[in-house]
DNA sequence: GATGAATGAGTTTTCATTCAT
DNA sequence: GATGAATGAAAACTCATTCAT
């Protein structure tokens, strides 16, 4: 069997094992990482729950902190671009968004907390967070402005900065719940605050 | 000359000099705190920046992660308890607070995130901001139930969630605040987040 | 296509094949060395810039050491064997042979040193390099006695400790050069001490 | 008796512990040196051989480097210096100065080839030696200089070159004979060289 | 014969903390 | 109480080499 393969599925096959041991590699760090914290968990530790050995987390990640980085991506939200396509008033759909995101997130303190400790201890995880912040406020901005002109959301205010204050009531929340030593459901949280937040930037 | 003084001269004298000692730590690790954060910061790099021993510092701090808890205290909000004692309206007190506080941070982005750097990783200072939240919670708790009865505040919302609401609200500005990468001031900022708290737990 | 060759030409092609995956390895370990040096240039660098696999490397040398032995051949001096061929008086001969050398090291002063440092690095190239050495004097060794009897240079040396000072020579003013900082030229610097190696081994 | 001690005493008593330390260190080193080479010896081994913790060797040189610099000391050659002091012909003063030198390295081939292969490995060792090597030839300089106007060594050469020469010639025997297998002398071969040497440099 | 993913021993270096003086 | 030399556990990262495909 082995001899039918030609190169192209040889290569597949290698591609696939490495995408899998990268995908090992990762989740083993997201579990290490919820357990005992960014700073405190090792690459050693990392490879070990992988089943790999320590040189092979440096043939996928050039360091810790870039691993950091790729773990990131978590917080993107590609469905802040999406919200451009959908019709309607924008305050009942970013109720909605909000919704999704929480539940990468709920049941998931002490990786929330993790990530944002490296994140700060991290100068390229926080510009990497940054350019992510400046194009989501880039994407909702159009949005904002619509429904100021619909009436929707109040217009005494600069849509930058609403959607600004969008993005830091959702990461404040996110992060200040992750510091917090019970186990309130984010889902619970987000709501209220955003609640506070739609009822905080309505007309009048 | 030493031995004209009486005991108590003394120990007066060197209480007053352990305390000087004490707080050169302090603001020596403050200032390499908002230049290098945290966990960058050695503590031999402190005592050399205090003009002390490296033993010195820990006659004075059992660890480094105890000097960090002994900072966190730059967190502390002693001014919320005195809010018992004022009258009138809740709202424009908190607005003055606010304010108030705001200053211990302004112009220290980089201190700020390392505070916050520093107590995700240390959870000795995590439980530490935790007590210090349920203090502030239960002392802003009946002011806030106050307010709800006298109608300056919504009715329809828990008076503890509206006091974990506002700490959110105020802890979430900060650190967002910090992560971020401009200079705005934080100010500014935290005006416009509570103008829409505000406005968010406004009655009706 | 390929089956149409005769047995003979496939091989050939093949032998060529390596041949030139050989000397492709060996120009890109050439030009590294020559940059970065010996021990600071990595193997991976080295298949990547001659633009094979890193195991390919290890189908033609057993190690990374082994083809620095392989390099050393640069210092062989095969035109010393062939001056017995020639007639007439040694000093001037060598002084042509000398100044055909020095061209291979001229211009490469980072690559001299480099393999230098190998060499002092590497036993097996050390004892390679010593071997080559004691061939070399063996080779002279005739030309010099006879140049002895022919009065063209001093008998009161026996002609072994000749032949060394002058291979000492040689060496030593490549790796003294090869150690500095300018960018005299070898040729400039090595005519210099021979001509003082010759009037020192000069009669009388 | 402890207690008898001032203060200055205390202080002297410390910094003679710490000048020991540190010459165990550099024992240790140049020992392991000797035996295994600059590369192969481990920061660990010579903390190991001098007796102290891993971490001590780091407060004393701030890198393995930075101790093989302080090592490159050796080759200091103050006597150079004195020269100038003494009267008389140069040559029977170098020849007497060089003689002082060998000493130093006689009986220690492997330390000798340690320490070069230490130099062409490390850009900061080696930028020491080039300026080690200024020096002297500024001390040298107008020594030749006289010389040529005794009429001592030959005047068609400038003199920088010729110091040039003369320092080349000590370190290049210097390597290629602690590049050798065997165990002669240095003695006997340096001494052997600068005859030629001087031969070479006379006038005529 | 070529490939490149996996290996893991090995290295330097850091730094909080201790403790003799 | 102050000092600073000594400690040594740990951590990140390197890289020659192997070997299954």
């Amino acid at each position: 069997m082995t001899e039918r393969l030609t190169t192209e599925d040889a290569d597949m096959n290698r591609e696939l094992k490495k995408e899998q041991t990268r995908a090992r590699i990762k989740e083993a760090a997201l579990a290490l990482f919820s357990e005992q914290g960014y700073e405190t968990t090792t690459v050693e530790a990392i490879t070990k729950q992988a089943g790999v050995a320590k040189g092979t987390f440096f043939n996928y990640f050039s360091s810790k902190d870039d691993l950091l980085c790729d773990l990131q991506g978590i917080f993107a939200m590609n469905e802040v671009g999406k919200l451009k396509g959908t019709p309607g008033p924008l305050v009942p759909r970013l109720q909605l968004l909000v919704f999704e995101l929480v539940k990468r997130f709920e049941m998931n303190k002490p990786l929330t907390r993790a990530l944002f400790q490296g994140m700060l201890a991290t100068d390229a995880a926080l510009e990497l967070h940054n350019r992510l912040l400046a194009d989501l406020s880039e994407a909702l901005l159009p949005l904002v402005l619509q429904a100021q002109e619909n009436g929707e959301i109040r217009k005494d205010m600069p849509p930058a900065m609403l959607a600004q204050q969008a993005f830091q009531t959702y990461f404040g929340t996110l992060v200040i719940w992750a510091m917090e030593a019970g186990d309130e459901p984010l889902a619970t949280r987000m709501t209220m605050t955003f609640e506070l937040f739609f009822k905080g930037i309505a007309p009048q």
